[in-house]
DNA sequence: CGTATTACTACGTTAAACGGAGTATACCCA
DNA sequence: TGGGTATACTCCGTTTAACGTAGTAATACG
């Protein structure tokens, strides 16, 4: 399955904070998840890198280890940053794509 | 006025690729436009960077320069590239926002 | 005629993306 | 029962590119 190409324009923090916004995940749930929806695979480092950000930045929280899994979810703040985050992204890529539709046929 | 706010997430690369895809323009103007209808600063050590990267990757090209200016305008597989990727963000945008519906009630 | 704006170049620093390697536990199945 | 696979990480090094500062030079303006 194709799933759509972030490229570049991806960067991993929105990704598990959009993951987390499914539901509360551990670390590999949430690799697997953003994996399937987003078509992105985050290696280690740079998923457990941009978890400990998310962490010291108050936009997530652990949740007790269970079984050598540390879930966490997203704190109030960090769904606040999310909509903000995706809406501004909307709001970008639908203009881009109207602006490819006005100038796309005369360039 | 308060533009959206794209964070971190906001590769300089889209962003300029975005700004293309208005008109032909050179790097300083693009600069202003980024900065106009993203709310995004590029400093012009971000810029020219990103310039140089996306015309060795084939995505823009130099018109001829004109008064110390160098105008850019997007190639077939750079409109073709912008495209995939404000597509995938668009999706990806609006995937995020409906967990955020459906989900953040219940978080 | 000097100050501001335009349009860059050049350079250095830093953050973080990325991946490889390794560890350890649990699960399956022959 | 023990060997392979999946799970769930930690640790660490490399590389990339984002970002800012400083500087240059030309034009505009008032």
């Amino acid at each position: 399955m194709e799933t759509f190409n972030l490229g570049r324009f991806s960067d991993p923090s929105i990704l598990i904070l959009a993951s987390l916004a499914g539901s509360s995940k551990h670390g590999y749930a949430i690799m697997e998840d953003v994996e399937s929806f987003a078509g992105v695979h985050l290696g280690p480092g740079t998923l457990y890198g941009a978890i400990a950000r998310l962490e010291s930045q108050g936009f997530i929280e652990p949740l007790p280890v269970e079984e050598r899994r540390r879930p966490y979810r997203l704190t109030a703040s960090g769904i606040a940053f999310l909509h903000e985050q995706l809406s501004g992204l909307e709001s970008f890529a639908s203009m881009g794509l109207q602006r490819l539709r006005l100038a796309g046929p005369g360039l």
